[in-house]
DNA sequence: CCGGCGCGCAGGTCTAGACCACTGCCCTTG
DNA sequence: CAAGGGCAGTGGTCTAGACCTGCGCGCCGG
């Protein structure tokens, strides 16, 4: 299991433990493989089991692992459906045939402004990862996209090269599958910036997607998307409150 | 606060004080007020204070209350549903607090176009009524909406006065009650005439709808709308939170 | 050979403390 | 009167134990 502990930078133990657990599930444990115990943990790490316990209830919270008294803590089986749900732009090109691309137009670290603190449900000044891109089908502009996870959920990615599929890399380097979010959507004017990198001219209508994304009860994805109108329509289905879900969502490119 | 902490009887404590609290709660606590610290309910049921943190993590888990470091603990407000969906216009500006009115343009009978036919799976020249509405929300445009509606489902319609609420005559008249659909959601530019309806300027940002509205299997409704961007935004979660997440400990299950 | 019991280990619950950061408020000081 | 510091109280985190029940397996006796 890699990673330890540091008593000294601020983090809760409970979350650096959790995190640590979270990425050692994503990287090399099969649905239904144990977990150590709870005492092996809290020897290994020197820590009280109450702590282990703490970081273990948070990934049970999630439904990422499960305990079983008198067995152990195993983890479950990802939700296979939901995830179609939630994809990508780069899953979702490729599911339509469409070869996607990206340019990567910035990378870093910024603190949380007050809009974004609140967008993020975090307190002002949070240090975020931006990720904002360019992204093509085709090698045509389909979309402006800007990106901001909480830097603590993604400690060591900005010291890579930006990703070329973002979803993927939060889901296998950090066990961020994306469970579960909401959009929402309007249509704007493309401002010259805007209408400069989507190769459109100033005032043209364009989709702008503001997504919230969460990974259990914590948002760990807020975006802003601009995507050319000419290019993109989104497929929405609809149903009556008190029936039962379809739990049907994609976006969808139409030519 | 009610109830006494029986500790021979087999159920934990803090699902015990959980409960306690819970119904103290639910009688004699409006939303805001707060609840005794920690420490105080530790002491006055004899517990520790661990233990008194276990039984409002649960309800802290279910929303029912919340904590606030440095002030204590809070009975939240009632979650309000926001999972409404496939509702008609008036219900969802009421919804939002607006005041929902209409302009009828046009009520009449027409046969389905080559278009018509294929976006309702009929045949072409099959009798559709037609129902063009400018819709407005505290006395503003809002939106340019036009239904389509297969003849045939709807006999008598036309011999009455437009109503006010399309779906609420369906449903109660006539027994169509929407059970599911899909919107195809894209951004367009006002044409001349619609910005003229909508009193926007020529150009300017619309979120264009086109809804298919279904009872069983049959397509009961095909509307296209023009939203005013500066004054609609869609909210369409993308797959519901599932269950509330609690730290209740299941049992039973063997992986 | 087979059945049952007990041991070891898993998680479940609980205790009685500790120190921390944060909040609101009062009281002192300028 | 205003600004600031201190203080008491809050939840947040953590410890090092305790004893409980549920579970599987191996040992031992029939």
């Amino acid at each position: 299991m890699a990673g330890e502990i540091d008593r000294h930078n601020g983090t809760p133990i409970y979350v650096q433990l959790r995190e640590i657990l979270r990425a050692h599930i994503a990287q090399m444990c099969p649905p239904g493989s144990a977990l150590p115990s709870e005492r092996d943990l809290a020897e290994r790490f020197g820590l009280a089991r109450m702590t282990v316990r703490q970081a273990i209830d948070a990934l049970v919270g999630e439904e990422v692992i499960e305990r079983v008294v008198g067995l152990g803590t195993f983890v479950r089986k990802p939700k296979l459906d939901l995830q179609v749900k939630l994809t990508s732009y780069s899953e979702e090109m490729q599911r339509r045939g469409m070869v996607p691309a990206a340019r990567v137009l910035s990378f870093e670290q910024i603190n949380a402004s007050a809009f974004l603190a609140r967008e993020l449900q975090l307190e002002e000044g949070t240090p975020l990862v931006r990720f904002r891109r360019l992204l093509l089908a085709d090698n045509e502009p389909m979309s402006v996209d800007e990106n901001f996870i909480p830097a603590h959920r993604v400690p060591g990615l900005l010291d890579r090269e930006p990703p070329t599929s973002l979803y993927n890399v939060l889901s296998e380097s950090y066990g961020l599958v994306m469970e579960w979010g909401e959009d929402m959507i309007e249509a704007t004017a493309a401002s010259p910036s805007t209408a400069r990198l989507l190769n459109v001219d100033v005032g043209s209508p364009l989709l702008k997607i503001q997504r919230h994304a969460f990974v259990a009860r914590a948002m760990v994805d807020y975006s802003v998307s601009y995507y050319r109108a000419d290019r993109y329509k989104l497929w929405v289905p609809l149903q009556r409150p008190g029936v039962r879900p379809t739990r049907n969502y994609s976006t969808g490119y139409r030519p």
